[in-house]
DNA sequence: GGTCACATGGCAAGCGTTTGCCATTTGTTG
DNA sequence: CAACAAATGGCAAACGCTTGCCATGTGACC
């Protein structure tokens, strides 16, 4: 290339990256010419002079789960107006499988986005000196995260249910290591006792469909009149099974998700959720990440992304 | 980290890319070295000498879409099972965008997966000299593609709704853009013919949950028994604006989708939908790059996938 | 014991950029 | 017109790894 446009490599380098460092005229030329030629600075060798790679890699459990969709949508769209490329890894629900990837892709990238991490808190602060990392919805100190208001949110789930007149619910916990799990259920209690509610936890369930009629059955033979379910894919298989043994809902049971999921809108009934701001937390975490590069602080700041209840058909007054 | 192993450069390497010319003692050690002080090959300077960056792009024109999620899966899994790193682009439905990425990735990556691409044939070919690419449910000449077999899917289509008396049916069209779109219409149609049903086409839709009442109310006009919508949530859209409006599915209506989506299972009625093989597309055709990157062919070859309709409760008897 | 093949480790030359430093040219100022 | 500063381009080192080549050590075979 330097040779194609009769000049030093160095001539060529500062043509891309600090135009006001070579003459205009050089700079014009240099560009004609590497477009012509189809040329673009090798990113590999620029790394390998820089350290950095101008790269961000995001880890979800799961690509396929579509409350995922949102945070990377986000990440995607963050990463690509700062100029960075986003490498996408899929843990697999799978704590090895994370350390594995947050290991490989370390020099490959220049900071992690770790959604719903399962990693021991210990293992992040070392993953975290050695690159910048923000997490989503997982908080652990020393460690840039985005969290959703989950104390908010559960509050806003009982005092919905309690609106409508119910005095206890049944809540159909989650994964064990769910670090949101376990904050919605923390969220929930406390927000029951405020609210002179009683509430109960059932499971743990594996947050999907096939786990409803278990769940559900567990609820009837409870008599509970109102179910929050750790996600919406989880209160929707209730829902079908409840269908199935002919109990109406919202009549009999009220039921609420979290997530507010594609799908959380025409299911039948349409459910009553817990929205989080899934898109704006991948692009928090990102933007997180970018402020780090900059300026390594040693406690990163915790952004915490408002919830909304979206109130929709599968919530209803109490039966008397 | 060949200092703190004790030995030159050249054997760390070895130790991790040709175990057979080090020996096996030593090897070990520097191992446990280099796993002791985390230690991992940078892959920019990998990549600098060989040219080769053991990385793939996959390119999409909605993350979010759960659609193409399995395909996402598909490509992740592939690309970690031949130890490639995935990175994921978000061309959001638009040309220039698409085009951009590639341009940029180009230097950077392997190869790329397009699905759905919506770039020029021409635009394509001269990418493909450049870079290994793979097309999903998209084909052009001169370039891997991997594609659903929709000439047996939508038969499959024609048959049921034939077997169900239905002598007549409407396809809701999706963006005139769309290849798969252009594949599936032409599917039906020669299906119809063959099966001596009539096919009428309205459209095009944009093929969200949105659009669902305009050709809901445009299916009801027609008087139509049955329809086959371009995908899944136009098919959804149009069940919620069928019930708005008291018409039973699948008494009065059969309604038939594509995609075969979550949600299909639990919408209401959960729908009759064609289903294909994503996840199997995205790992064949990454595995289709790999394949190029060994030996470039003249001809690349064209796979065909399978697709299978998932009768569901959204079709039913043509009443009488 | 002498030869030879083979196993193994080190040396050093790149790979394509970036960047600090120097050389040259051009323009400015007293 | 001298002296100096600014603008601009080139040189060369460095980034961390791979790999061809060479040096050394070891055992086998005659």
């Amino acid at each position: 290339m330097a040779a194609a446009a009769g000049v030093a490599a160095s001539t060529v380098s500062r043509s891309f990256t600090n135009p006001k460092r070579v003459n205009q005229h050089t700079r014009e030329h240099v560009l004609a010419v590497a477009d012509e030629l189809g040329y673009a600075p090798n990113p590999a060798a620029r790394a390998l002079e820089s350290g950095r790679t101008n790269t961000l890699a995001l880890l979800v459990p799961d690509i396929t789960n579509p409350y995922f969709s949102g945070v990377i949508k986000g990440a995607e769209r963050a990463a690509a107006a700062a100029g960075l490329t986003l490498v996408l890894g899929d843990t697999a629900e799978n704590v090895e499988t994370e350390e594995q990837l947050v290991r490989r892709l370390g020099p490959a990238v220049d900071g992690f986005v770790l959604s719903a991490s399962r990693l021991p808190d210990e293992v992040l602060r070392r993953a975290a000196e050695l690159n910048p990392i923000a997490l989503v919805n997982r908080a652990t100190p020393g460690v840039a995260c985005v969290v959703a208001d989950f104390d908010d949110g559960t509050r806003q789930i009982v005092e919905h249910l309690a609106s409508y007149g119910h005095r206890s619910f049944v809540f159909l916990g989650g994964p064990p290591e769910s670090w949101s799990g376990a904050r919605r259920w923390a969220g929930l209690r406390a927000a029951a006792e405020a609210a002179g509610l009683s509430a109960t936890r059932f499971g743990p369930y594996v947050p999907t469909l096939a786990s409803g009629p278990a769940a559900a059955d567990a609820v009837l033979a409870a008599g509970a009149t109102a179910v929050v379910a750790h996600n919406d894919m989880l209160a929707i298989g209730v829902m079908l099974r409840l269908a199935e043994r002919g109990v109406v809902v919202p009549d009999d049971v009220s039921v609420v998700g979290f997530d507010n999921i594609v799908g959380s809108d025409f299911c039948s009934p349409a459910l009553t959720t817990l929205a989080e701001r899934t898109e704006d937390a991948g692009a928090r975490a990102v933007e997180a990440i970018v402020a780090q590069a900059h300026t390594r602080v040693s406690e990163p700041p915790t952004r915490v992304l408002p919830t909304q209840l979206v109130v929709r058909r599968s919530t209803g007054p109490l039966r008397s």
